[in-house]
Parts: structure tokens; C-alpha cells; sequence
DNA sequence: TATATTAGACTACATAAGTAGTCTATCTAT
DNA sequence: ATAGATAGACTACTTATGTAGTCTAATATA
């Protein structure tokens, strides 16, 4: 279902989670926030988001002269995608691998719950 | 507790992986199972060890005028850290985020034990 | 001993990603 | 109209990683 995401490095990455809370939004506002976070240098943001554009992770549109970025690509499929790719890649595909490694002392209360919610749902798929 | 394993790419850690399952083995050994699944030329995977020994993964011994090598650090530490920081840089650190992005459909009865087991696990250290 | 094979060091080249500078076209305000 | 500020295109440099070749030393074999 999902396309192969392997070409998405960590500030990419980070970058397109900004502007999928705030999207659409400019070059600048995404390069503020960044700046303050972590003093990129506006034309590394400018870079940036030029190849998520190429690489097909965001469109824009021209408003008032100044382009507008939007994801193109949902934040959960992308995640999913992500994720499935590091199983494979680190735990050759097994769900088992990666849960054996998750420290069930770091869980939080609510992490707890999900947990339980995931046993569930999948008990409930299960039969065969 | 565990340190930053930040530099450890894709044909890396297949090597790693290798080498964890053979030890203490020759580049040659490691060579022909790679050229095997995947066609790799014997310099290639002689490369890759090297990088590995200098990042500190392997160290080796000479045995009869040939290079043996052995992992430095244990499979589960490396694992657990590739995990965590995987969950650092993908999901802001949230295990939360990485359990609503498993599959429950994908999840096998093995895998399923498991997920029990770790809530239990969990549950047990929870009280506070 | 001359030759073929093997092991390893070293060099090299490509691509991706991080990082940012320069230059140019606008736009805005005096 | 001119000067400073803004936005964007392009270029450039660096490091990590994948990939493999060349050259040399050592070993085995004919």
C-alpha cells in the first residue's frame, strides 16, 4: 500500500512535521521556528524544503507573490511507512524483534492503555 | 547508559548482523554468505568491516596470518539503542506514538505473547 | 622455483543529506 | 526614485555510506 520512504533524512524529517502541524505555510515561518530551535540558517531551511518538494512531500501555490507549502503526503502514512521500513531493516521484519527491545519500564500510563488497545484489536482479528 | 550509535548504515548493519550470528569469523566467510544474498563484490564487504573496526563494533585477531573478527558490542544493546533513537527522531520520543503505528492486523501469535508479556511486565513496575 | 590464489591496505568515485552562501528579483518605505 | 528588506533560485562544500578497483604481500601449488 505505502510507497518506499527511504529518502528522508532527519531534518528533513523534522521539517516536514512542522509543517504538517502548521501547514500551509512559508519558507520563512517554518525558518523562524527552526532558527529559534535550533539557529538554522534561513537558507538551509529554503534548501530543505525545496527537496521535500522535489522528492513529492510538499506542494505549493504562489499567494500574494510568496509560495505557500503544503504536505502533499499524510503525517500517519508516512509514520506507518517509516516505521515499517526500520523493522525490516533492523529487526528483518519482526514485530517480535522490536517489541523484545521496547523497556517496559519506560511505558507511561497512557502508553500502557494503547498498548492494551493494540492486544485487543489484534485478539479480535485474530482467529485463524 | 547506552551511548549514540548515530553512524551505523544500511550494508553496516547487515554486516553486524552477520558477524554477530558466526563470530569469531573471517572477511571472507562474511563475504561469501553477502555475495551469495546479494551479489557484493569481496572488497566491498572488506570495506564495510573495516569502517565497522574503526567505528568500534569489531575488534580482530590474527589467527594463521588471516584477520578474524568479533562484535564489541552486544546484538540486544545495539538494537535497544538503534531503537530508541529511532523513536527519538521519528515519533519526538514517544513509545505512544510508535504503538498507534503498529499494525495489530500484521501482529502473529507469537508476536501477540509478546505484546502480553511486555504489558505485564510493565503493569507489574507500574504502582506509582 | 615460478605461478596462481588469497587476504588486506589503500584509493577512489558516487550519491544523499546537512549546511549555508551568493545573487537576483521584488517589494516597501522614505 | 532610491535604499534597505524579503523571498527564492542556484551553487557549493562537507561528511557518511555504498560500492568496488588496484596494488602488494603472503601462501599454496604445479
Amino acid at each position: 500500500m505505502q510507497e518506499k520512504i527511504n529518502n528522508l533524512g532527519e531534518l528533513e524529517l523534522e521539517v516536514l512535521k512542522i509543517i504538517w502541524d502548521i501547514q500551509p505555510c512559508t519558507v520563512q515561518k517554518v525558518a523562524e521556528i527552526l532558527a529559534d530551535r535550533n539557529g538554522y540558517a534561513r537558507t538551509t531551511i529554503l534548501t530543505i524544503i525545496q527537496r521535500l518538494t522535489q522528492k513529492g512531500f510538499l506542494t505549493r501555490s504562489k499567494v500574494d507573490g510568496i509560495w505557500h507549502y503544503q504536505a502533499c503526503q499524510k503525517k500517519n502514512n508516512v509514520m506507518s511507512s517509516l516505521l515499517s521500513q526500520f523493522i525490516d531493516k533492523v529487526f528483518d521484519g519482526s514485530c517480535s524483534g522490536l517489541l523484545q527491545h521496547l523497556a517496559p519500564e519506560k511505558l507511561s500510563k497512557k502508553e500502557l492503555s494503547e498498548l492494551e488497545n493494540l492486544l485487543n484489536k489484534a485478539r479480535k482479528g485474530e482467529k485463524k
